[in-house]
RNA sequence: GGCCCGUUGGUCAAGCGGUUAAGACACCGCCCUUUCACGGCGGUAACAGGAGUUCGAUUCUCCUACGGGUCACCA
């Protein structure tokens, strides 16, 4: 039997104190960061202590190597914890499988102040309704749970409910909300494996750990009135409740990894920045009031305001997406940007002659997700196979005719740039734009177009002239002028 | 099915008894521009419905509808 006043010794007192708790299923759900997100936030905001508690209770569900990358993600994301498996604390351990003791002398406690009881019924044997146990073993002697225990016959231990009156909680988001007792289903707090069930794990651990503010998803607020009453067995404080409404796919849809949503390393696979995915994140569900929407973490930990959390559920909306990670590409350090960027460009781009140091600064106020980089940079490598209706363009006052007559012209004028550079093209470019006295776009449209292929590109003509070089550039108009014959 | 919760434009959302009902994304138009993008300007678009309470309801109450959650020896 443990000591019981012992283990309320160790629960720090007088300070914020929460924990994040997943269960170690594989994979971080968007749902999840975001819950981990504003607890974090919530605590740090009032300078209290972060925890990371592991439920694996479930040794069926367990995944290896799951609680590794739970590790690594918080950190990655900057969610760093004050107390947890990897780094201790006062109130360890940190992970519910190794504390398997604990519970089931606590449940013992309560049978003995008769909140609790044992029951031997099997699997199946719930009783008349479908939804609800009857209680029947409630109502079993004391010799006749003698006789079950001494016999070794399998059991749980279930919460007694009390069959009248009714119980209110206090939940920061939702307010107060009150339940019939009659409503409320004896469930399991120990399993026949003897391990706790999460619901009773949880208020255990939550107390024991001395969380004062439990920040979990909305699908458990129905259960809360359960914890409350288990509270009040122990005799225990009641922690503050922020439940989260879900992050939605669509009106009817959680978001689910199992249903091949990205779950947030799959998001970052698609070429969304970690800084920008937990800005938008945080703001789905969550509004700092004013008409500012671009934070870093620090500063969402300065400002945030558990009011500001919404009742209903939030759609993920990657478009939205896209754009706050547009916003976070551009704001990058060039050379930051390039660093990242130059894996992706060097996917389409193998030619080593081509300076990705010239391509990166033309692509980063154009892009919103790392991964469209391919596709934008592939003609470097290669001329794709184009139409010459890509030549006409209205407002550039350009079609075939034209287009064939200016590349003509240019070849000499690009062969004869003697300065090969940004600038020094330019100046060549525009000298004879100024001569001709045309409109720019109609020498500068024919020229992209028969150096690109394409419809878009990053930069333009003279960009591109001076990331191809002349050699090829020359070959590329050439074969443009062969189009338009 | 019982119980609980939710509902402001396509999406995220502000609002907390009196507002021309913010802002952002998306969309559309115009401008700028060597394309696209960026940027600038402008536009379309919302209080789920019905009863109350009130001098006055998006805001408060009730009902209905719709949606979600929960009722596991999963968390």
């Amino acid at each position: 039997m443990i000591d019981f006043a012992k283990m309320e010794e160790r629960i720090p007192k007088g300070r914020v104190r929460t924990r994040f708790a997943p269960s170690p299923t594989g994979y971080m759900h968007i749902g999840n960061l975001r819950t981990a997100l504003y607890t974090y936030m919530i605590t740090k905001h009032e300078g209290g202590d972060f925890i990371l508690r592991i439920e694996d209770t479930d040794r069926e569900r367990y995944v290896e190597g799951a609680t590794d990358l739970i590790f690594r993600t918080m950190r990655d994301t900057g969610l760093n914890y004050d107390e947890g498996p990897d780094v201790g604390g006062p109130v360890g351990p940190y992970t519910q499988s190794e504390r398997e003791g604990l519970y089931l002398d606590y449940a013992k406690l309560l049978i003995e102040r008769g909140a609790a009881y044992y029951c031997f019924c099997g699997k199946e044997d719930h009783g008349d309704s479908p939804f609800k146990y009857d209680g029947r073993c409630s109502r079993l002697s004391k010799e006749e749970i003698e006789a079950n225990l001494a016999s070794g016959k399998p059991y749980v231990i279930r919460q007694k409910m009390p069959r009248e009156g009714s119980t209110t909680f206090s939940d920061v988001v939702y307010g107060d909300i009150t339940v019939e007792n009659a409503e409320l289903d004896d469930q399991i707090l120990i399993k026949s494996d003897g391990m706790p069930t999460y619901n009773f794990a949880n208020v255990i651990d939550d107390h024991l750990m001395g969380i004062t503010h439990v920040v979990r998803g909305a699908e458990y607020l129905s259960s809360a009135p359960k914890y409350n009453l288990l509270y009040e067995a122990f005799g225990w404080d009641v922690p503050t409740y922020v439940h989260c409404a879900p992050v939605m796919k669509n009106a009817t849809e959680k978001l689910s990894k199992r249903k091949g949503d990205p779950s947030y390393e799959d998001l970052l696979d698609m070429g969304y920045l970690k800084d920008a995915l937990i800005n938008y994140v945080t703001l789905l569900g969550w509004s700092p009031g004013g008409e500012r929407e671009i934070f870093t973490l620090e500063e969402l930990v300065e400002i945030f305001d558990i009011k500001g959390i919404s009742k209903s559920p939030a759609i993920f909306d990657i478009q939205k997406l896209d754009y706050i990670n547009a916003e976070y590409i551009r704001a990058l350090p060039a050379d930051e940007f390039h660093k990242i960027a130059e894996p992706y460009i060097r996917q389409t781009v193998k030619n080593p002659d081509i300076d990705t140091k010239l391509i990166a600064p033309l692509l980063q106020p154009r892009c919103e997700r790392l991964t469209d980089i391919p596709e934008k940079v592939d003609f470097f490598d290669e001329l794709p196979e184009y139409d010459t209706v890509m030549y006409c363009h209205k407002k550039m006052k350009t079609d075939e005719a034209i287009s064939k007559e200016m590349l003509i012209k240019l070849i000499p004028v690009v062969e004869g740039i003697s300065d090969w550079t940004a600038e020094g093209i330019h100046e060549a470019l525009f000298g004879f734009i100024a001569e001709l006295e045309v409109k720019n776009g109609l020498v500068l449209w024919p020229l992209r177009t028969a150096l690109s292929g394409k419809q878009t590109t990053p930069g333009g003509g003279v960009e591109l002239l001076h990331i191809l070089g002349k050699e090829e550039s020359i070959r590329r108009m050439k074969i443009g002028i062969e189009k338009l014959s």
